[in-house]
DNA sequence: GTCGCCAATGCAAGCGCTTTTATTTCGATT
DNA sequence: AATCGAAATAAAAGCGCTTGCATTGGCGAC
């Protein structure tokens, strides 16, 4: 040893301007020396933090996610908060599981994908006062912190373009709403647009099917198969619009001169797509960032805690063109 | 309580066998009633396990990282271990330093990418007792555990190919290959290839890259303007493909009649690229579950911890033709 | 009925750290 | 040189759990 308490050794580590310098860089030494690192399970049990929090998203293998995390553990990182990940699969029930099983690890924070749930759920995180975020989805009135857009208005925005582009016959791929409020706001916006101008969409022009490029190329076929067939198919993501963009092509149309395309999220795959396409952008990399210093904000008690809306903007590319050109 | 020690309930919790059936199902019902949960703290200090590993990937944005975490998350929860995810944004010296962060978080296991890193470290993990699983990355004789398939024969192969489809004007896309054994090996595979039919690749033909989209339409851009140009461009994995196919279509050029392009990794990109990309199938999800359970055969110090490969294979779609068609 | 044995449970000692409180040290002041 | 106070450090009490060992109780064998 340094020939010191571990009380000082344990103020060098956490509060090193407590400690005269001296006696601070006889520890230092001998910290490295050994190559001493702190034993997690005995500073958690002390102090009663992990500095750990977690994030419970559908699945990594949607791009969306990969990166809003990624940007959520690069802002944590930086004040040493670890982040831990699971995943749900979209399925509310494995939702539930991951996140009792991260209170269990003892996790001081969460972020959570979207807004609906099992409200015993809230109940519990509130009980144990482990503070969250919620994330991609925001509406007015919602009653927690949130980090976000409005999918509805965005999907509702994208609908009206549609139909200011003279487009009658609308059809729409969307995600599996169930459990999933993002899916369901986006539909419902595009039912808004249609409404509004007494239109309508019927079980026959809507699919619902996970966000896999092949479900989507799928459902995209069935459509079209349809007679007269929809003049353009309205996407709940930009994968879904990939495959149906791929079907078209596949059943040797062309999009948009025989069937236009819309997509949601503004991944880099909208610009690859031939023709590149027209979607809402989303940041979702800033969300991530922003959920990340929300949550440390609410860590910290500190008052400014209001949830973060942000805007999202239409990409208009090739795969919409306006109908009968 | 249900009248019973704490020794009790700890057995209840990890070793339900060891109580009869009746103060068991006593202490359930106390565990479900108050709606407790073990402190992780706690837990780790006594008995000095985590069930937590980490994994160290250069990004989550790359899709293949994404798809292998995801398949290692799933293989992990199985048994009750946690994943977690750190970056290093394919930089060494962060690879270390988060290798680090997550020893001191007390991981009792580790995912690592590749093999190239500081000797120091793999000290480091082996004094520590911490077991590791190298994945992405294997080559004949790799001293360490690993799980993954022969870059460089792979990427020996698709040279091959190429020149077997008569192409003798080669420019190569490659990832930045400094701490990158993969992307080391894939130019060597190349390489290989060139120098066997008495051909070469000259730094004018070869380009270093960050695995970006832009930064490979860069790249194309810059190749194709050599006179001669090249007749194909072999791309150090399919992102950089897709940007240098974006590259061609903006330069008025046309893929493959005019320059051929090959990628690396086979994600859902090259299916949806046109022309469909010609690329090295790689099974990132079949080995994350793969380094999932040698890691966990590796904790429970059994026998069989031999390495695993995969191969791969030539997925030959449009975007290669032989040259001169 | 007694004894012995094993399964089931309780007891109690830590695990390595943080943190409150007490003590020492040192410099400044008189 | 003595005194005081502030700053620096040490002492020690847990944090909530696991686990080796001691104890109890129940049962079969004699």
């Amino acid at each position: 040893m340094a020939g010191v308490s571990t009380a000082t050794v344990s103020r060098v580590l956490n509060e090193p301007e407590r400690v005269s310098a001296k006696t601070r860089s006889r520890v230092e030494a001998a910290v490295a020396h050994f190559d001493y690192t702190p034993h997690f399970g005995g500073r958690a049990l002390a102090s009663n933090r992990t500095n750990t929090v977690g994030a419970v998203i559908p699945t990594m293998e949607n791009a969306i996610f990969a990166r809003g995390l990624q940007a959520l553990q690069e802002a944590l990182a930086e004040t040493g908060v670890t982040l831990v990940v699971a995943t749900s699969n979209y399925d509310p029930e494995r939702e539930a599981q991951q996140i009792r099983a991260l209170l269990g690890r003892g996790v001081d924070g969460f972020v959570l994908i979207g807004e609906a749930r099992d409200p015993a759920l809230y109940e519990t995180l509130e009980r144990r006062g482990v503070p969250f975020v919620l994330v991609w989805s925001w509406r007015p009135d919602c009653p927690w912190p949130c980090v976000g857009f409005d999918n509805r208005a965005a999907a509702r925005a994208m609908a009206q373009r549609v139909l200011d582009l003279g487009h009658r016959r609308v059809a729409m791929i969307a995600g599996i709403t169930r459990g999933n409020d993002r899916a369901t706001a986006r539909v419902k916006g595009v039912r808004d647009a249609l409404t509004a101008r007494g239109l309508g969409l019927d079980e026959s022009n809507l699919i619902e099917t996970p966000y896999q490029l092949e479900a989507g190329a799928d459902a995209a076929r069935r459509l079209l198969s349809a007679t007269p067939r929809p003049t353009v198919i309205v996407c709940g993501n930009d994968v879904l619009a990939a495959g149906a963009l791929m079907a078209i092509r596949s059943l040797g149309l062309n999009a948009p001169d025989d069937v236009s395309v819309t997509g949601f999220d503004d991944i880099d795959l909208a610009l690859i797509l031939d023709p590149p396409l027209t979607t809402v952008h989303v940041p979702h990399r800033r969300m991530g960032d922003a959920a990340a210093r929300l949550l440390l904000r609410l860590r910290a008690q500190e008052d400014d805690t209001a949830s973060v809306v942000f805007e999202t903007g239409l990409v208009e590319r090739g795969s919409l063109a306006s109908v009968g050109t």
